[in-house]
RNA sequence: CGGGGUGUGGCCCAGUGGUAGGGCGCUACGUUCGGGACGUAGAGGUCGUGAGUUCGAAUCUCACCACCCCGACCA
């Protein structure tokens, strides 16, 4: 490709509403374009990265077994009613209406459409295990998108689903789509974290994500250096160290006034955090229920969600807290009744603890469990944070920012029951097929290639993820016997199968064509001038390289296929 | 949805009631030519939209819309 001939254009200055690097450095380096909110243009570079990307990701899903389709964007809304998913999607889902008035879908993902593929060609167990995958554009009508590429509406996915007939079949499968993944991603030259993950509202086991680290990341990865433990922080168990022994003391009334926090009743009462017990009010599924954390913890929404069972989780409002009659500020479990209490394990871990009174301005010291207050649910709803110990080895745990570049789950039967897509087994009797799914944000990635790999000049590209591979530049090509050297040189990368992008323009400093040489980021500059054509050589600089080489022309390709291995 | 902000040539921005501007980019010609050159001459604008106030609105008022940033959502 030939510079003059490129659509897009480099800017020279960042553009202000770009925050994170690789979205700045996209638009900088004329890769995409916004059309509205969440919804972008990709441009011819950025196009040739989103394809060299999802044929990575096609080479590997078929490797590992899988079968490529292509399913309808466009879908009658009934099939989100069927299995409950347009209510548990909500607003995200952007809906649509055809002529005659039926209600469509844009879909934001496939299970259900897999599933009745799936449903009318298999039958037998003989005909399993079967994993289908397509890539595809999604629509999601998101809360807020955010960063570029990051978070879109609309965006491009690879989604498979696997079908077994049992659960170690289905562990197979499983293993071989993570196998498969961690080929991607090291194919890629992304190094990811593969974390344990909450599997969500449906069903499901095991779930883990792929995080790239990178600190303007959306999700936090909580690690073990010890034993290697990984868990997203949604997800993710901690231990706490045992607190010191005391014998149990009485239950006594204390005045607060207007301490509301738990950091200013530390300071009014010259203690520690983890002396005392946090209550915080959720609405579950529109009923009010108190949770209840050690003061040093917070409390794990998706974890509190999956221990209430509850479809919808939200801190409630005011309103609601004083219409149950709850103090906001001074509340605990103790003598609460009528109200559902659960609490996280760390409120047995330590002894007379200051909670709340659930009375104005006023709180409870030598509060012990269960010997003062009680609760329907005790189990583990505290956010796992950094400092706190492995509970696998015991070794202090540490925490990363990242962005999540793929999520997979077992997904188990909800859909095969739902949709009935049923096999016989070898004994004749009927079951549902065990389901799993695996999806990678094409776009994402990219934007978490160029996330992890760039300078304060720009883009880094891996080499698998480049546009092209080769950055050729011509100084000075005003001067014909340079022009003829580089057009030549072009033409001959190109006839070895080297994918080269040209810069030919003649009106341009070398300043310009180096600094977008370095912003675009391309693996290997080659530099075509009159100083280099009076010496009979080319100058080779990798991106990543600090110095630059000179190599003769006959040397030339040899050399690059070198580099470009 | 709550909080904060922004809408003026392709891009970045200035412009507090009286002729719509600057820089970059773009076109033509000339001079330059190894890390973001220069001269000369040009092209390019429903000032987000609609109503209102006024002799007169980019500027004041009201409503709406869009976009960005922070929180809940996710690949």
């Amino acid at each position: 490709m030939k510079f003059t001939q490129l659509v897009s254009k480099t800017l020279r200055s960042d553009p202000p509403e770009a925050e994170t690097a690789s979205h700045r450095l996209m638009l900088r380096a004329g890769m995409i374009q916004q059309v509205a909110s969440g919804i972008y243009s990709y441009l011819p570079l950025a196009w040739r990265s989103i394809r060299k990307i999802e044929n990575i990701i096609r080479e590997e899903m078929d490797a590992a077994g899988g079968q490529e389709v292509m399913m309808p964007t466009l879908q009658p809304m009934e099939m989100w009613e069927h299995t409950g998913r347009r209510s548990a999607f909500g607003d995200n889902l952007f809906t649509l209406q055809d002529r005659r008035g039926r209600p469509m879908v844009l879909a934001p993902t496939h299970e259900e459409a897999v599933t009745s593929i799936v449903r009318s060609n298999v039958q037998s167990y003989r005909d399993l295990p079967v994993i289908l995958y397509q890539i595809q554009t999604k629509f999601r009508d998101e809360l807020r998108p955010r960063a570029g590429l990051v978070r879109v509406r609309e965006f491009d996915m690879k989604d498979a689903y696997s079908f077994d007939a049992d659960d170690d079949s289905l562990d197979r499968s499983y293993q071989a789509m993570a196998q498969a993944y961690r080929n991607i991603y090291r194919r890629c030259d992304l190094p990811v974290l593969m974390a344990e993950a909450d599997s969500g509202a449906i069903g499901g086991k095991d779930s883990h994500e792929f995080i790239l680290a990178t600190p303007t990341g959306e999700d936090t990865v909580i690690t073990c250096p010890g034993c290697g433990y990984t868990a997203n922080a949604e997800k993710a168990v901690a231990g706490l160290p045992e607190a010191k022994s005391e014998s149990p003391q009485a239950l006594q009334e204390v005045s607060t006034p207007g301490i509301k926090t738990i950091a200013s009743l530390a300071e009014f009462l010259n203690i520690s955090h983890e002396q005392t017990i946090k209550a915080v009010f959720y609405s579950a599924d529109d009923e009010v229920i108190l949770a209840s954390v050690r003061g040093d913890l917070e409390v794990n929404e998706v974890k509190l969600k999956n221990a209430l069972h509850a479809t919808q989780l939200r801190l409630a409002t005011d309103e609601e807290v004083a219409g149950a009659g709850l103090v906001a500020g001074s509340a605990s479990a103790v003598g609460l009744q009528g109200i559902k209490r659960i609490a996280d394990t760390s409120i047995t871990n330590g002894a007379n603890f200051v909670v709340g009174a659930n009375k104005p301005d006023t709180h409870l010291t030598g509060a012990n469990y269960p010997r003062d207050f009680e609760a329907d649910t005790l189990t583990d709803i505290a956010l796992a944070q950094p400092g706190q110990l492995c509970i696998q080895c015991g070794h202090v745990l540490e925490a990363t920012r990242g962005v999540e570049v793929g999520h997979i789950f077992k997904l188990g039967t909800f859909f095969s029951e739902a949709i009935g897509a049923l096999y016989l087994d070898d004994e004749g009797e009927q079951r549902p097929i065990i389901m799993g799914c695996y999806g990678i944000g094409v776009g994402r990635l990219l934007a978490a290639a160029i996330e992890q790999n760039h300078d304060e000049k720009g883009i880094n590209f891996p080499i698998p993820v480049a546009p092209y591979q080769v950055h050729l530049v011509g100084l000075n090509l005003s001067d014909e016997a340079v022009a003829a050297a580089a057009d030549k040189l072009y033409a001959q990368l190109w006839e070895q199968g080297i994918e080269t992008l040209y810069d030919d323009r003649t009106d341009q400093a070398a300043g310009v064509k180096l600094n977008d040489a370095d912003l675009i980021g391309l693996p290997v500059r080659l530099v075509v001038s009159p100083r280099n054509l009076k010496n009979d050589v080319v100058e080779v600089k990798g991106r990543k390289d600090s110095e630059s080489e000179t190599v003769s022309t006959e040397e030339l390709i040899r050399r690059l296929r070198q580099i470009l291995s």
